[in-house]
DNA sequence: GTCTATAAACTGATAGAC
DNA sequence: GTCTATCAGTTTATAGAC
C-alpha cells in the first residue's frame, strides 16, 4: 500500500511461516506448505528470503532481541529479587500470548538449529537466559525471600521449564488470560499444591 | 546367538532408530542415518520393519504399555491421594531414565504423528492420561491435602508439564538421579519455592 | 540378515518471463 | 511480486541376488 507495501507483505509471509514451522517443525514443514499457505508457488518465496533457513532466522532472532529488552529492564530495576521473579515470569507468560510461534519454535527445534554456526546466538541467548535466572536465584536464596534447601541448577530448570512449557497448550483467547494462567503459576511456584 | 537371535538384533536397530527420532526428530532422521548408525544399509532395515512409521510406532506404544501398567498398579492401591501423586511422579522421573528416548519421542513428535489413524492410540493414551491426574487432583482436594484455590486444569498442566519437561536435559548417569530429581521436583511441587 | 540396484516422489532452490 | 519451468539432490521403499 505506502511505502512500505513491500515490508508487510514479507512480514505477513514471515507470520505464515512462523505458524507452520510452530504446528510441524522446521524439518517438517517444506517450502511449499508455506508458499500454498500463502496463495503464492514456492519458488516466489525467494524474491523475500534467501531461504527457508533464513526464514527461521528472522523469526528467532527478532523474537530473542525484543524478549530480552523487556527482561533487561527489570534487571535494571531496584525491585527485590522476589519481585523481580514475579516480573520476569509474566514477561515470559505475555511472551507466550504475544509471539506463540516463535516461543514454540524456540521450544522444539532451537537445539538442533543451533549446531550451525549461523545460529550461534542461540547458545548465546541459552547462556544469558541461565546466568539471569541463576543470579537472581542466588539473590533471592540469600535475601531470605527463596528457600535455601534446594539445588540451585534444578531449582532454574524447574522455573525455565514450567514457564516456556505452557506454549504447549496455551491459545490466546482461550479460558485464561496469559496473565491469569501466569497468576497461578506464580502462586503454584512460590506456595506449591500442598495445603497448608 | 539362541532361538530370539532375530529378536535382539530387530531390538537393537529399534534402541539406535529411538536415540536418532530422540535427538533429531521423527521426520527429520532419515531412514539412511538409522542405517548408517547401525552400519547397515537403508535397504536392510526393511526385512525387520515395514516403514520408518512402523518403527516409531512400535517404540511409542510399546513404551505406553509399560507405562501405564506401573500407572495403574498405583490406582489400584489404597494410599491417600497425596501419596498416590508422589508415587505417580515417581514413576515418572523413572521412565526418563530408563526410556529416555521413547519419552522424548512422546514429548515432541506425538502431536503431529497423532493427527493419523495409525496412531489413535496416542490419543487416547493422553486422554487416560488426563482422567488419570484429574481424579486424583479431585480427590486430594477433597480430602484437605492439597490447596482448593487453584483452577484443577491449569494444575494438572501443571504437574504433567513439568515431570515430562525434564526430558529435555535429564541424562541417565548424571549429577542427579531420577530418583533426587524426583525428590526435589516434588518438594517445589507441593510446598513452593518461597521461604516459610 | 545384508547388499546391489533402482524406482517414484519429494525438496530446496534458481533463471528468466510477465 | 508472482509465475513458468526446471534442476540437482534427497528420501522412502522395493525386488531380487548372495
Amino acid at each position: 500500500m505506502t511505502t512500505n507495501g513491500a515490508s508487510t507483505r514479507r512480514a505477513e509471509l514471515l507470520g505464515i511461516a512462523a505458524e507452520l514451522f510452530a504446528a510441524r517443525g522446521f524439518r517438517a514443514t517444506t517450502v511449499r506448505d508455506i508458499a500454498d499457505a500463502a496463495g503464492i508457488l514456492s519458488g516466489s518465496l525467494y524474491h523475500h528470503f534467501d531461504s527457508k533457513e533464513s526464514m527461521v532466522d528472522e523469526i528467532l532472532s527478532t523474537f530473542q532481541t525484543q524478549l530480552f529488552a523487556e527482561y533487561d529492564a527489570v534487571l535494571a530495576s531496584d525491585d527485590d529479587a522476589r519481585t523481580k521473579l514475579e516480573r520476569l515470569v509474566r514477561i515470559s507468560f505475555d511472551a507466550i500470548d504475544r509471539n506463540r510461534p516463535a516461543v514454540a519454535i524456540f521450544q522444539n527445534d532451537a537445539a538442533v538449529l543451533a549446531e550451525d554456526d549461523r545460529f550461534d546466538y542461540l547458545r548465546a541467548h541459552n547462556e544469558r537466559f541461565r546466568t539471569m535466572w541463576t543470579e537472581l536465584i542466588d539473590e533471592g536464596t540469600r535475601s531470605g525471600a527463596l528457600r535455601d534447601d534446594l539445588d540451585p541448577v534444578l531449582t532454574y530448570r524447574f522455573i525455565r521449564d514450567t514457564v516456556w512449557v505452557a506454549v504447549a497448550w496455551y491459545r490466546p483467547g482461550g479460558q485464561f488470560s496469559a496473565s491469569e494462567v501466569a497468576d497461578q503459576y506464580l502462586s503454584i511456584l512460590l506456595d506449591g499444591l500442598g495445603a497448608r
